[in-house]
DNA sequence: TATGCGTGGGA
DNA sequence: TTCCCAAGCAT
């Protein structure tokens, strides 16, 4: 297949099928990198109503630039990899201060904002301005691995590199937006990675991997080792007003910058198994010295609640949660505060607290 | 280069 | 149920 008849049958493609999708109704790079940005590692249909959110709350550069990093957080609960955000807050204010609200047009400039890597650099300058740089996503590395047939690991980041350089040769000068754009939606709709829809490809004919029948084994990735189990007593402690404790987690790392209930490794093995039932036993000595310590003063009573298991990409909590009543005399200090009913809006949790605020409402 | 970083959905 | 993710980036 030539460059021309491939370019042509892909963009052909594209402009019939293309999805109307609330960030690709305008030109405009901010909401064109606003989506970019929820989109990493995330599935268009999650991302949709939460872009709508973000973008009526935080229509302009400058709205968010303007914006506290805390109730910013609260737009991104529940979409996850919360580093996304707090980087694209900082670079939009820096977009702000340094370029007075314009979204730099060259790719150093854009590359050096934090959270913006290459493929977010030619998404968003090939989309909004039309610059012919390459955009390669996992959408994009699948597609032309099976298209001319690389065998390599697509993790690496020299596969990545090779595959740009592919890209850069047939990506169209007057059409860069749409053609990378076109190979993405091809990814993400028709050469999807199990069971890709080869019959209704507009690039079938001059597919290597589809011509050879190989197109399930590619593209060859590793596969990723086990996440490792944290086993930890979670504690959810009343004050006489019925306010709830809670601790911000620290800037960097899992969840950072968000706020959490307080939880410690668990201080034998068996706690995870421990049941109501069990709260006699000599087990519950370790937890009501936790619960103490965390307090500077021994509760009134800690009823066992029930397990929970959460499953991050790289670790999963098992964790044995507690409703603890304190005495009413405890001050806490930072990063621990009270949190009455009223403010639970204001803080921004994991998922994994808000299922355990809901399953205790 | 390999690993840390979330979540909810689909096979 | 278990696995594999889905439009990546930072370190």
């Amino acid at each position: 297949m030539e460059k021309l008849a491939l370019t042509s049958a892909l963009l052909d493609w594209y402009r019939t099928v293309r999805r109307d999708l609330p960030w690709r109704k305008s030109q405009d790079p901010y909401p064109i990198w606003i989506s970019e940005v929820m989109l990493q590692q995330t599935r268009v249909e999650t991302v949709i109503p939460y872009f709508d959110r973000f973008m009526k709350q935080y229509p302009t550069v400058d709205a968010l630039a303007a914006a506290q990093e805390e109730d910013v957080l609260k737009y991104w609960e529940g979409l996850g990899y919360y580093s996304r955000v707090r980087n694209l807050h900082a670079a939009v204010r820096e977009v702000a201060a340094k370029y007075g609200g314009e979204i730099p047009r060259t790719y150093e400039e854009m590359r050096a904002l934090p959270g913006v890597g290459p493929y977010t650099v030619g998404a968003v300058l090939s989309i909004a301005y039309g610059l012919p740089i390459p955009a390669v996503d996992g959408n994009v590395l699948r597609v032309i691995a099976r298209l001319f047939v690389l065998e390599e690991d697509i993790a690496h980041a020299r596969t990545r590199s090779k595959v740009e350089i592919i890209v850069s040769e047939l990506i169209p000068s007057e059409f860069a937006g749409d053609f990378n754009q076109a190979l993405m939606e091809l990814g993400a709709t028709v050469c999807i990675p199990r069971t890709p829809k080869c019959t209704e490809c507009p690039l079938a004919v001059g597919c290597a991997a589809y011509s050879s029948g190989r197109q399930s084994e590619l593209p060859y990735k590793k596969s990723k080792k086990p996440p490792r189990i944290e086993e930890r007593v979670v504690f959810l402690v009343r004050n006489a007003k019925g306010d709830v404790l809670i601790r911000k987690r620290p800037d960097k790392g899992l969840l950072s910058g968000l706020w959490e209930l307080p939880h410690f490794s668990a201080p034998t093995e068996g706690v995870f198994q421990l049941t109501e039932s069990h709260l006699t036993s000599e087990r519950s000595g370790e937890v009501w010295a936790v619960a103490h310590e965390l307090l500077s003063d021994a509760p009134r009573q800690i009823s066992f609640v029930r397990n929970y298991t959460h499953v991050f990409s790289h670790v999963i909590w098992k964790l044995t949660l507690f409703v603890v009543e304190g005495r009413g005399t405890f001050i806490p200090q930072s990063p621990y505060t009270w949190m009455s009913a009223s403010q639970r809006e204001q803080y921004t949790f994991g998922q994994v607290f808000n299922k355990i605020f809901a399953d205790l409402d």
